[in-house]
RNA sequence: GGUGGAGUCGCCUAGUGGCCGAGGGCGCACGCCUCGAAAGCGUGUGAAGGGCAACCUUCCGUGGGUUCAAAUCCCACCUCCACCGCCA
């Protein structure tokens, strides 16, 4: 949510970045009338509410005439302010919801433009040549006996596979180190609920109503969560969290549920696209004034991991218009995958600065004491799409597949033999 | 799922329609006392919004309702606890 304060003075800025956004800037002027008519009315409200305080308190001092007289005015006043109240509260309702559709600011220096006027900020690593034909990650995985999609299929539909074999293991040996890195780097390490209320996912910025990716179970008015960022964000929500724990940092470990609506024909083979997947997700809280470095941090981590599965991959500073609502700025790591001769998305960071925190009530006290809106950050680890790209660059003639060094301890294999030819 | 009990300012608690714009204790902060500390004494101590100064309004689990007036009465819901039933 966008500071009403911060707008007032300076609208200028919001309408900058909603036009980065590729968002509609008008906006802007709505939000300016409902709030200043929100305050009069509000205002208006209050000084009746005051006399009615007043006026009440005589009726129970006051005798015979005298009461019947009051008695009459305080029902007239309690008429007046039923009716200012409700006006204010309207007005309120209005403001609330013209809010809820506001995207957060953008950072200024993020790159400007749509989905491919992304800046690539570094290549790290060399793509593999091999002296055979590659195979891609679902023959991999089906030589492996790693990955049932058909089965999956099967047994819940498109988009849905079996992990099994070498490939769960690699799975959970991969989210494993990327937790025991988060836990020595300082985060608490989280399993995290997978159904949230609708407050938790509207507090992190997802637009329950409309957002076609989420997956809702209506008789309980719960929601699966795409991510673990939601209940890792809506973990703090209504606190005030002291300020000597920040940043405080958290690694969530959820499966993660997406409906990819409007995805069809995209991504159709193999697990690069899936409904459910497994992630670790790292999730901070901090000053605002920090938000900036907590960021590059984050990214540094993800880096750190992906070095650790020796894999080429790029990093992306992703454009204002391929933001999502609650990021000001995000940067995307892309791995290599041979079989598509392209990079894909393995690791996200957003800096969401106070945006969440404000929609979720999570503060910390400033210099003075007063309670102001923390930062939220997050970022990938690891998620179940990595072994795509870890399958397909550490792949040999026979189809074995070597495990990256670092991994070995957590997969208790250096080898993936293929189980039939 | 059923029955019963409970939810008050960080924690504990007082409070059964106007004296509650919420009292007390603990904790915390500051001051006095002290060589220093403890104890003692005194003062202060929530959040949101509006003027942005005095001050005003809202919030006693949440949402409705009754009333001139609700922490207090009524209804629904939520959460927690206990017991029962069912169940991985």
């Amino acid at each position: 949510m966008i500071d009403l304060r911060s707008l007032r003075e300076d609208p200028d800025r919001l309408r900058a970045s909603q036009r980065a956004r590729g968002e509609d800037d008008s906006v802007v002027d709505t939000l300016l009338d409902l709030d200043g008519r929100r305050r009069s009315a509000l205002s208006a409200f209050e000084t009746l509410r005051a006399e009615q305080k007043t006026v009440g308190k005589s009726v129970s001092r006051a005798q015979g005439e005298e009461r019947a007289e009051l008695l009459a005015r305080a029902k007239d006043l309690a008429a007046q302010v039923k009716s200012a109240e409700a006006e204010a509260e309207k007005l309120g309702r209005e403001l609330d919801s013209a809010l809820e559709g506001v995207s957060n600011l953008v950072e200024e220096d993020a790159p400007l433009g749509g989905e491919d006027d992304y800046v690539v900020l570094a290549e790290v690593g060399e793509k593999p040549s091999f002296d055979f034909t590659p195979r891609d990650h679902l023959e991999l995985g089906e030589l492996l006996g790693a990955i049932d999609v058909e089965r999956g299929a099967k047994v819940s539909g498109a988009r849905f596979f079996f992990m099994r074999g070498a490939g769960a293991r690699l799975q959970l040996g991969l989210l494993n180190m990327a937790m025991q890195q988060a836990i020595e780097a300082g985060f608490i390490p989280m399993i995290t609920p997978v159904l949230v209320k609708p407050e938790a996912m509207r507090g992190t910025g997802f637009h329950i109503a409309h957002d076609k990716e989420i997956y809702r179970l209506p008789e309980d008015d719960l929601y699966l969560v795409g991510t673990s960022e939601v209940p890792l964000a809506a973990y703090h929500g209504n606190e005030i969290l002291d300020g000597a724990t920040l940043p405080l940092r958290y690694a969530g470990w959820s499966s993660c549920f997406r409906r990819e609506a409007g995805s069809y024909g995209k991504d159709t083979r193999g697990i690069i696209r899936v409904h459910q997947f497994d992630k670790v997700e790292m999730f901070s809280y901090c000053r605002p004034e920090e938000a900036r470095e907590e960021h590059q941090r984050l990214l540094d981590w993800e880096k750190e991991m992906l070095a650790k599965i020796e894999i080429p991959y790029r990093v992306i500073d992703v454009a204002t218009g391929d933001l999502g609502t609650s990021a000001a700025r995000k940067f995307d790591c892309e791995g290599w995958i041979p079989s598509q001769g392209r990079y894909r998305e393995l690791t996200s960071t957003s800096n969401c600065t106070d945006f969440q925190a404000r929609r979720l009530a999570i503060r910390s006290r400033d210099k003075d004491g007063k309670p102001q809106a923390v930062a939220t950050l997050n970022g990938t680890l690891a998620t179940t799409r990595w072994i795509v790209a870890i399958l397909e660059n550490h792949q040999q003639a026979d189809g074995s597949v070597v495990v990256p060094k670092a991994l070995r301890p957590y997969v208790g294999l250096d080898v993936l033999e293929p189980v039939k030819s």
